[in-house]
RNA sequence: CCACCUGUGGUGAAAUGGAUAUCACAACGGUCUUCGGAACCGUUAUUCCAGGUUCGAGUCCUGGCGGGUGGACCA
């Protein structure tokens, strides 16, 4: 039984003891202020005017009466709140099990059973992977490790739009610039950038009025495949396309599965979906959930208080509404799931709304299982970073900066080049994942590359710093050992630690991981202010074991907050 | 025009309806013969406006004002 249940319980029983039946909640939190106590309930003010009595008098009753193994002390403070402070030993207990768990703990079997398919990151081939695709990633992933954490299994799945308008205007692009084949023999990078250049050439044109009938010409003929020097063209860039993410997604730290060592379990495109969702749409067509409406097969979101959808349009092409249904398919006939998460960016929130209420009667049992995040986009203070491939800033110039950044940052000092990527890869996932992931990040790319305050390579250099203490530890034949000295008074850090699996808990049911984030912050900071005031590591001090345990519980949940996080702990640096 | 999201120090953020609104950056001032200074300590400064619900509102409701995103053949 978890102590948040001893305390909870032994409230219920003090309640009952007074004869005092209620209805509400009692919700235990921790207080601001750690002086206030380890934990404080609202219950007595909650109740006070049911019962008809004076708020602080009934809290003083309930104070009285709850007792539990434990509790060291139960106060009533400001407007009836009721304050406990737990005993010394429970501190101890929770230092060993941290410890002993390693790098469990904190894990919890919320999701024991579940099968998850998460989907993110979503790039285009023929564009580039640009900092939203960074976001998705970075968010997608850690929100796919925190479901993992909490027991369910978790695939990985990554939709691509290798079909569609952008694709026909960058095969133009790369026409009217002559071709690809001067490019071919050199390195992905540069073939890559080329891509990216007759994309913007196309698209440039296209929104110009220009050309339009043929790009949309020769989209007809990609997606029917008739010609055999646009096939040739489309394969060599789609390939090179993909080869160049997984490049970006090995940069970027993103887990790599077992099998194939690919960054995602499954990788679903448009192009193999497009047809099963049209047919969907016409087999519904006739049911009379879609309608006809100018030439085209719409679902009438207006008779359900949303907007109308285009879901094929007026040429009997699928659009990208109605390649969702293909995929909710394709997707269950891969790994039959008992839940789906697309994790994409809010601008499309309003559009997965209709999405889902057509789902709804299309695949009913699967739209119950679909859930769409809603991530915030990000927005970039220009003119600080350099742009090389174009307006948009790619993920490859976003990480080499910051690479550039760490290494400028270490003065000197011999960095390998794994360790200059982990850094560089942690300020940038920080960055997004410290603040609630459903609003926009203004990314300041200097701040970001600061390294200072509350940053991911703050919390690496904390973890690197708790190694360094164990190892002197260790010469001068010190081990940690998860007993209090004699008179020991329980630090801030020991009230901090065992707060983990709450978090963890927290953070899994509002979908936030920023909750740790923060959480792993202040962690740190505590654990630095300790260390700024006490030699830990003292080999005359009888207390220099229990410190140690106590660094090493700190490495220890430190560890496992950065892994939820998708972000690197290394243990020098 | 309609819908959804959003408004917290100079800047960027946090706060299951709880106590004196927290943190970082910036600014200013300190600590240092390091246990690894990418550190630690201190000072200044904040809930858009008006009502309402509640014992209690940054948080919930209503109405303003400001910002963002969407609103039929792009995704």
């Amino acid at each position: 039984m978890t102590i948040v249940e001893t305390v909870t319980q032994a409230i219920e029983k003090t309640l009952s003891q007074l004869g005092i039946s209620h209805e509400t909640e009692i919700i235990l939190e921790h207080p601001r202020e750690l002086a206030h106590g380890d934990y404080a309930t609202n219950i007595a003010m909650a109740l006070a005017k049911t019962e008809g009595k004076n708020p602080r008098e009934l809290a003083e009753a309930i104070a009285k009466n709850i007792t539990t193994p434990d509790i060291a002390k139960v106060e009533v403070a400001g407007p009836g709140f009721i304050n406990i402070t737990l005993i010394p030993s429970f501190f101890e207990r929770e230092i060993i099990t941290i410890l002993k768990e390693s790098d469990r703990y904190g894990r919890n079997e919320i999701l024991q059973g579940e099968k998850i398919i998460t989907e993110f990151t979503d790039p285009n081939p023929f564009k580039l992977l640009h900092i939203g695709h960074v976001m998705s990633n970075t968010i997608g992933e850690s929100l796919s490790r925190l479901f993992e954490f909490s027991g369910a299994e978790v695939k990985w799945s990554n939709y691509q739009g290798d079909v569609g308008m952008h694709v026909a205007k960058a095969i133009w692009g790369i026409m009217d610039l002559g071709g690809y084949e001067p490019v071919l023999n050199q390195s992905l990078y540069e073939q890559v950038t080329f891509l990216g250049k007759a994309y913007a050439h196309g698209a440039t044109t296209y929104k110009d009025n220009m050309h339009v009938n043929d790009m949309q010409q020769l989209n007809k003929k990609i997606y029917e495949r008739t010609d055999d020097t646009i096939n040739a063209i489309y394969d060599w860039g789609r390939q090179v396309s993909l080869d160049y993410f997984e490049v970006q997604y090995k940069r970027l730290g993103t887990r790599h599965n077992t099998t194939d060592n690919k960054a995602f379990d499954y990788y679903f495109f448009e192009s193999q979906v497009g047809n099963l969702g049209k047919e969907k749409a016409i087999e519904n067509l006739n049911r009379g959930v879609f309608e006809e409406s100018e030439g085209a097969i719409i679902f009438p979101g207006e008779k359900h208080g949303l907007h109308n959808r285009v879901f094929v349009n007026s040429l009997g092409l699928p659009t990208y509404e109605s390649k969702e249904l293909g995929l909710a398919q394709v997707k269950y006939d891969t790994y039959p799931y008992t839940s789906s998460f697309i994790i994409t960016a809010n601008e499309i929130n309003e559009y997965f709304k209709v999405l889902l209420k057509a789902m709804s009667f299309v695949f009913p049992e699967l739209a119950e299982k679909t859930t769409h995040i809603g991530h915030g986009m990000m927005k970039l203070i220009t003119g600080k970073m350099s742009s090389r491939t174009g307006d948009v800033i790619s993920a490859e110039d976003l990480l080499g900066d910051l690479e550039t950044m760490a290494i400028e940052r270490a003065e000197g000092k011999e960095l390998s080049p794994e360790l200059v990527s982990q850094i560089a890869v942690a300020a940038v996932k920080f960055a997004i994942l410290k603040q609630d992931t459903s609003k926009d990040i203004i990314f300041d790319p200097e701040q970001s590359l600061s390294f200072e305050g509350d940053s991911g390579p703050y919390l690496q250099y904390t973890h690197a710093r708790c190694c360094s203490l164990l190892k002197k530890g260790g010469e001068l034949g010190i081990e940690a050992q998860a007993k209090q000295p004699d008179g020991w008074e329980v630090t801030e850090l020991e009230r901090y630690l065992y707060r983990f699996p709450e978090i963890v808990e927290i953070s899994l049911q509002t979908r936030a991981p920023h909750r740790i984030a923060n959480y792993l912050i202040e962690l740190a900071q505590t654990f630095n202010t300790w260390y700024g005031n006490t030699k830990l590591v003292d080999e005359g001090d009888l207390a220099t074991p229990y410190r140690l345990a106590l660094t090493h519980a700190t490495k220890n949940v430190i560890n496992n907050g950065l892994w939820v996080l998708g972000i690197e702990a290394p243990e020098s640096m």
